[in-house]
DNA sequence: GCATTAACCACAG
DNA sequence: CTGTGGTTAATGC
């Protein structure tokens, strides 16, 4: 953990950059940091929580646990806040967190954020921009996920990770396993497994190891148009 | 009816 | 944790 300074931090967001030297003293005193390695829960669901965790540094799910499985509700790189829903809305966790890969994340009061959000317009305008960029992605997702059949979801996924996760690179490390890919996109493992060899095998996506390839990303895109 | 889709189960690397 | 094969229920033509 160590001593941290907010104020020359290399990993601010665009929330926090509307602070004042004051307003960033202050988050500091309410502010720490912890270091989470790959599969380590970082907030779980049904627990107390008084804290809006910020990632500055890695990949995090937000994962709920629904009447019969798991869905995982979103992939967050970092910079990222991930507990306004949860902490603001209510006092208990309505999901959980865990990071995919090495993340490190500041665990900040939500007193002191709900006075920043009270006293500093620009802060609180940056932060409901957030959350209405996240909200208009939901609802899109939402759509798509009902709609579309397994085919369709697939291809979504992979682009959902290729694209957002990892800035529209065509070769990316696949971070989930074929049981949280399926929890992604609300299918099975069996499907996901079968999905995947199908499209390695039709050319569209090279697998070596955890390393994915996307070859034909038009084909893709049209199989995630058509479901 | 018959075909397709996808989940569930079981078993093997 | 993955990949495969068989089975099965739901849906569509």
């Amino acid at each position: 953990m160590g001593t941290i300074n907010c104020s020359i931090c290399d990993f601010k967001s665009p929330a926090t950059d509307s602070l004042s030297k004051r307003e960033l003293d202050h988050l500091q005193e309410n502010c720490a940091q912890v270091k989470f390695k790959t599969g380590e829960i970082i907030f779980k669901q049904d627990a107390l929580s008084s804290n809006i965790v910020y990632i500055r540094n890695g990949i995090v799910k937000l994962h709920m646990k629904g009447p019969d499985r798991e869905s995982i509700l979103k992939i967050a790189k970092a910079p990222a806040y991930l507990g306004i829903p949860t902490t603001v809305g209510d006092r208990i966790n309505h999901y959980s967190a865990t990071a995919l890969v090495d993340t490190t994340a500041c665990f900040i009061d939500i007193t002191a954020f709900k006075e920043f959000i009270h006293k500093n317009g620009q802060f609180a305008y940056e932060i409901i921009l957030d959350l209405c960029k996240n909200e208009l992605r939901n609802f899109h997702r939402c759509v798509n996920m009902t709609q579309k059949q397994l085919n369709g979801r697939i291809a979504d996924g992979l682009f959902n990770i290729a694209d957002n996760v990892f800035g529209g690179e065509d070769e990316f490390m696949m971070i989930l396993s074929r049981n949280e890919f399926s929890d992604l996109i609300g299918s099975s493992r069996e499907s996901v497994s079968r999905v995947l060899t199908q499209f390695h095998d039709e050319g569209l996506i090279s697998m070596v190891g955890k390393k994915i390839k996307i070859l034909d990303r038009e084909t893709l895109q049209l199989i995630s148009k058509n479901g």
